[in-house]
DNA sequence: TCGGGAATGTGAACGCTGCTCACATTAGCC
DNA sequence: GGCTAATGTGAGCAGCGTTCACATTCCCGA
């Protein structure tokens, strides 16, 4: 029996699909506040739904918390795809590897930036449910730009391991000092982010070269 | 009235130094489970005191996440510093400032790899109580050992501003990864974590020489 | 078409947390 | 010695994650 007894319609009994509207819930509650404000309550709450109903679909928060990491890993990695593939074919081969390297980069950086409640969901412990290397992952994108630029010569092949360790530690760390409330005091950031980026990968560049 | 009525000694009405002692506990809780299982009634209850006497102290358990966050800050910045004036004073002086630097950016790292939850304190966000640029801070032994470099010649002038930024942004980068649990598949930091910390400041220094 | 099992949602409860407030106790100072 | 400020207590509030018995509905097989 699920009749309107007046002139409100009621929700039905089932939702119908809370699955994949709590994780959305859940995703823009963690990008507009941050991981530590996802409360199953809240959700229930926001979609209409008793707070036991959240466990039919997710077994404990930390569920939860895992799923929006993954699609936080997801888009950021889709976001350094996008960057890099946007990168012109102009001038040498060599010349164009490092330019979509410099995208993937500025593209992950800038991702932090813009979005800092979902690069901190992205790189979150998730014990359980913990992330496999088969999804989109920002890491095999940036070895990926490295291997172009070595197959064109622009970064020799003895570096070839090591490089990619050394771009993520210089962007990763980038995006989370960047990122972060703790600034580096008097430093010459103030000039804005861009320039911070173009130093640091600069500094990769040559650092791998 | 106090006086005993058997046998066992009672504890005093005020416990006489509830204030460090809080705040002793709370370093090893978050040095043993992490920042996330702080609790002020679990504190409470290991000092045999009540949970609203917390409160003459510290007025929120954010004020106490930001004393423990400082303390962290304040002994990585230590570990900075003994580890460079543990390099021995031999070579030209632009060698030894190299050593100097690097041996501050492997203390850094360490740091971060042998006790992670106070790295991770140390970077927590304080919005109440945040760090000021005075107190000992790993920035700062940073920004020092750069100058050091540069005014040994073994860095130049023209790279002073930018340097210490892509140094911090490498080893805070990779004390992030190798913190984290989500490790990169598949590199080559099976090998341990020497090899990495070795490449990445090598890369760093070849980055701003 | 109907009936029954599986899936999904409900409401009340438990124990935990941070935090507040009125009150008790004590330390230290005039 | 007595008064004030500091410090500790206990009860209580609201919110959280989680569980459990129960209600409702969907869907598939007879």
């Amino acid at each position: 029996m699920m009749w309107n007894t007046g002139f409100v319609t009621k929700r039905p009994y089932h939702h119908g699909a809370l699955d994949s509207a709590l994780l959305e819930a859940a995703m823009d509650v963690v990008a507009n506040d941050g991981m530590g404000a996802l409360s199953l309550r809240d959700l229930a709450r926001t979609l209409g739904v008793s707070p036991s109903a959240t466990y039919r679909h997710f077994p404990s928060r930390d569920h939860l918390v895992a799923a929006v990491s993954q699609r936080a890993r997801e888009r950021l990695a889709t976001a350094m795809i996008v960057a890099r593939d946007a990168v012109p074919a102009t001038g040498t081969k060599a010349n164009r590897s490092v330019r979509r390297f410099a995208a993937t980069g500025r593209a992950y950086v800038t991702f932090a930036v813009q979005t800092p409640s979902l690069f901190e969901a992205a790189f979150v412990p998730c014990p359980v449910t913990p992330p496999t290397p088969e999804d989109p992952n920002a890491w095999s994108v940036l070895v990926g730009a490295v291997d172009e630029m070595v197959e064109a010569g622009a970064v020799p092949v003895a570096r070839r391991d090591e490089a990619p360790l050394i771009a993520w530690a210089g962007v990763h760390g980038l995006s989370t000092i960047l990122t972060a409330s703790v600034q580096p005091p008097e430093s010459g950031l103030e000039a804005g982010h861009h320039a911070a980026i173009d130093t640091v990968i600069d500094g990769i560049i040559r650092a791998i070269r």
